[in-house]
RNA sequence: GCGCGAUUAGCUCAGUGGUAGAGCGCUUGCUUCACACGCAAGAAGUCGCUGGUUCGAACCCAGCAUCGCGCACCA
């Protein structure tokens, strides 16, 4: 056993026990283990990102869960990877190559941009793998996947073409939501509302059939006034009924638009008229079809008006063009007037930009298992922590809408379409000239392929198990739990339940073989001190790696899950993050103190009949930090298992334990001394496996330094990560013996405290010596004195029945009697007003404790335990008022 | 509009029926033989508001308020 270092410095430690694992392939999963399994698919990052402290937070929980099951003997599987993120990487890429060469995808042609986007990802690719191997998450690196390698991308054309096939897969003209930035069709999912000020236009359209008569229309769009193809009112609104039938001029592109009525229509609205714009408002497509009117399209894909019939506005980007267009409008006298109006406009998620409705030919999906994927969250087959996300989940699923599963990127999935390419002369349809199938598809020279690419949640969807070759999918899926940030409850969790009730990867058709997980954990999200969200704009997102260089991986960890409570919103703040790094020098230092005291055996035993009454107190302390730690686990109450372990070492076993133990490692007597480092080891050894999955590195360091490794070389037995979890350590124990003595610790620690303030209150500084004399009740163990002294930091703790204290020595009312602070010169009137709060508090409390008594009901109704336990109250304070009643008046 | 969550010490949060808790911050004392990334002591809260249930409510129920989130609407 080598002698630690003076401090911890986990740069030196924490990589070469990670490359040693690494090496020892311990994080390896075999399919063929005898042993139960337990299994995590990772939430693939994006293949270019960077890690984040999202990231930090959940990786840590799998890895947490990982190493836990580990060491309970599960065969543990943790699948990782990385998603390719479609429409994410094209974006980075494109805004590259614009910096960079002033070119756009176009310029440059598919082919030569998907290799601009391949060079990215080999320069940019991996590193995050990378950074969560420095933060220490055991993965199964020899089975790290990509949404893109070969077999998963076929996985996913064969999964396009079955659901065609089905019939659930379709093409179709519909309203979608157009990405102008990206220039992409998006799914609903990815357009976030947000409430925007913008203005309210009225715009007065002319009566063709009433020259002179107008009709207001207040509108937020007047750039699209050229596509309208109607004005509508509500066919009962008495304002409007005699115009319904006849026609109105549209004041821009001059037209003559048909007045409907249509019950969609709110008269509390504006004026109570509506312009509708089939092509550009998912509700006026709607009307449009209902009254079959043509659909004018007047924005170009890139957001831009195209309208030659109105040269002032034609290639104005939308925006400029809606001011243009008011402008024009006044100027005709056509504008009434332009009030503040607030209202929801829908964002691109990734582009940041407003969406545009817009009618496009696109690829949905039909959802299958909706009804199953409903039932089995109700049902508790999958279970959600916490639980209130099964509600959010099962408001999509019962409001669900057919997924739009194409984009008009080009780094993806390809979309395992031909069309016929057409033939001069031959007027058939495209739509019945495809061919939906498996690539390769040989007749290039006819047909030409889709163009269009996959949502990436398109194939994220299968992340579950298409991970898995079949022997692993045996033995691992499903998986035990799907750790994940709630963000992506619709985006991923959902579709991977649909996926997995439809396509059944399971080893047998049952419905719980086929469930993608058994248990969701859905994170908080992580916020600033603020409470904003971690953003790159706001420059307010830490960097985990610089963390790590600071705090050490361990310290990030632990500190990040003490604060991560379930459910809920993290606020982040460094200072937590340095009580980690804190903590872990605490137990460092604790296991150098222990060091310096002899070697430790490598498997600690203990010898019940030798134990003290403090080793008792710190081992039953440590049994209900099991049972507590074991409880929290269950709820995936990581921040309580975090707080407990910290409790624990810190207060329980540093400042008491050791402390009092330092009686006998300073002793001469040896036996005394053997038992009490043994179970300083012993505790040591437990604690070390119950923080191994929040601090792996530190607790393998010390594990090995300590000897508890039993030296052997082969990592698999060696490791902290394979020893099994501690059990309780005082079942053999009889109960009543452990009652008694911790009884009489509780007594002694109470003490101890009294005495602590008696000094404090009495100004004797903290590193000079007192003297204290205690008239002992009677049964007072005089063996405790030492400790009791040790602990006071006292010069001499006499005990003394008959003693008389002179006027205005410190006094406190203690469990075993009454203790004196004997000190010199004392202040008279400073212990007098002491003594005078003391007694005033007292009897607040007694107060209390007897008004409750004299109340009958509460005699009667309340539970005799709760009685008894006031009644003793009252004993022990009256007795104690007594005490200091009389000390006061001896003042006097 | 519907749903979810939150409201406890200056800050961040535990606490689910019986004497209000932790960490940080603050005040005081300490380089005492593991640790100043430390030790010890202390101050600090009418538990968002109003009712109800109960012998007893921070806790259970109802309503309200404020903040946050999701869904829907949004001319």
């Amino acid at each position: 056993m080598s002698e630690l270092p003076k401090t911890y410095e986990p740069a030196a430690v924490e990589p070469k026990w990670y490359a040693r694992w690494d090496e020892a392939g311990c994080f390896r999963a075999d399919a063929h283990s005898p042993k139960p399994a337990f299994s995590i698919v990772i939430p693939p990052p994006n293949v270019t990102g960077i890690l984040t402290l999202g990231h930090v937070l959940n990786n840590t929980i799998q890895d947490i869960l990982a190493r836990r099951a580990r060491m309970q003997g599960f065969e543990v599987l943790w699948l990782p990877g990385t998603d390719h993120a479609g429409v994410g990487t094209q974006t980075a890429v494109e805004k590259h190559l614009r910096r960079t060469e002033k070119k756009t995808r176009h310029d440059l042609g598919r082919e030569e941009f998907l290799r601009r986007v391949l060079d990215w990802q080999d320069k940019h690719g991996g590193i995050i793998i990378e950074q969560l191997k420095r933060l220490g998450c055991s993965c199964d690196w020899s089975r790290q996947r990509y949404t893109l390698d070969d077999d998963y991308v076929r996985a996913v054309q064969e999964v396009f073409v079955d659901l065609y096939g089905k019939g659930l897969i379709y093409r179709g003209r519909r309203m979608i939501n157009w990405d102008p930035a990206a220039q992409t069709a998006l799914s609903d999912e990815e357009v976030i509302a947000k409430p925007q000020k913008g203005s309210l236009y009225y715009v007065r359209y002319e009566i063709v059939e009433e020259p002179g008569r107008y009709l207001e229309i207040a509108t937020t769009r007047p750039e699209t006034i050229m596509a309208d193809t109607a004005v509508a009112v509500h066919p009962n609104d008495k304002r409007y009924v005699d115009l319904i039938g006849k026609h109105a001029w549209r004041p821009l592109a001059r037209e003559k638009l048909p007045i409907i009525g249509d019950a969609v229509i709110d008269p509390e609205f504006g004026t109570g008229v509506l312009k509708v714009t089939p092509a550009h408002d998912k509700t006026d497509f709607e009307i449009g079809v209902r009254h079959s009117l043509p659909v004018i399209d007047v924005l170009h894909p890139d957001g831009r008006i195209n309208c030659p019939a109105v040269p002032e506005l034609d290639g104005l980007d939308r925006f400029a063009a809606r001011k243009k267009a008011a402008e024009i409008l006044a100027e005709h006298g056509l504008l009434t007037k332009e009030e503040p109006h607030e209202n929801n406009v829908g964002f691109s998620e990734r582009s940041e930009v407003p969406i545009e409705p817009r009618l496009s030919e696109q690829w949905f999906l039909r959802y299958p298992k909706t009804a199953e994927a409903l039932a089995v969250v109700r049902d508790h087959l999958i279970r959600f922590f916490p639980g209130h996300w099964e509600k959010v989940y099962a408001q999509w699923l019962e409001n669900i809408q057919d997924w739009c599963i194409s984009r008009q990127v080009w780094w993806g999935h390809r979309i395992p379409a031909w069309y016929r390419k057409p033939e001069t002369g031959n007027g058939k349809p495209e739509s019945e000239d495809i061919f939906v199938g498996l690539e390769p598809f040989v007749d290039a020279e006819s047909w030409r392929q889709d163009p269009d690419t996959l949502d990436t949640w398109f194939s994220a969807w299968l992340w579950a198990y298409e991970t898995m070759d079949g022997e692993t999918r045996r033995k691992f899926y499903p998986t035990s739990v799907l750790v994940t940030a709630p963000d992506i409850i619709f985006f991923w969790v959902a579709r991977m339940i649909i996926a997995g009730l439809e396509f059944k990867p399971g080893k047998t058709p049952a419905i719980e073989d086929n469930i993608p997980f058994r248990d969701v954990f859905f994170t908080g999200l992580i916020r600033d001190k603020q409470g904003r969200k971690m953003s790159k704009s706001l420059g307010n997102s830490p960097d985990p790696l610089e963390l790590i260089a600071k705090y050490g991986a361990d310290g990030l960890r632990f500190g990040l899950m003490r604060i991560a409570p379930s459910g809920q919103d993290i606020a982040f703040d460094e200072k937590q993050i340095e009580e980690g790094r804190n903590f872990a020098t605490k137990l460092w230092n604790a296991a150098r103190f222990r060091q310096m005291h002899g070697p430790s055996e490598a498997a600690p035993r203990l010898d019940d009949h030798a134990l003290s009454i403090y080793s008792l107190e710190v081992l039953a302390r440590f049994d209900q930090l099991l049972a507590a730690t074991e409880a929290a686990y269950r709820e995936y109450k990581f921040n309580e298992v975090a707080q407990r372990l910290y409790d624990f070492f810190w207060s329980d076993y540093c400042d008491w334990f050791i402390e009092a133990a330092k009686t006998e490692i300073f002793s001469d007597d040896e036996a005394r001394k053997k038992s009490v480092l043994a179970v300083m080891d012993f505790v040591l050894s437990g604690f070390l496996r119950l923080l191994h999955p929040f601090m792996p590195h530190i607790t393998e360091e010390l594990w090995s330094v300590f000897g508890f490794d039993g030296q052997e070389e082969n990592m698999k037995s060696s490791s902290i990560q394979f020893a099994p979890l501690p059990s309780a350590a005082l079942s053999s124990i009889n109960p009543e013996t452990i009652a008694e003595a911790r009884s009489k610790v509780a007594k002694v620690y109470e003490t101890i405290l009294a005495g602590r303030n008696l000094r404090a209150t009495s100004r004797i500084p903290s590193n000079k010596k007192a003297r204290f004399v205690l008239r002992p009740v009677t049964g007072v163990d005089e063996r405790e004195l030492p400790t009791i002294s040790r602990l006071l930091n006292a010069e001499e703790l006499t005990p003394d029945p008959k003693y008389q204290p002179e006027v205005g020595v410190p006094v406190a009312m203690t469990p075993l009697g009454e203790l004196y602070l004997l000190i010199a010169g004392g202040d008279q009137s400073a212990e007098r007003d002491r003594l005078d709060k003391e007694i005033a508090k007292l009897e607040n409390e007694l107060r209390i404790v007897e008004a409750k008594l004299s109340n009958a009901s509460f005699v009667d109704k309340a539970p005799p335990a709760v009685v008894q336990e006031h009644r003793q109250r009252k004993a022990d304070f009256s007795e104690q008022l007594a005490q200091l009643r009389k000390a006061r008046a001896a003042m006097d």
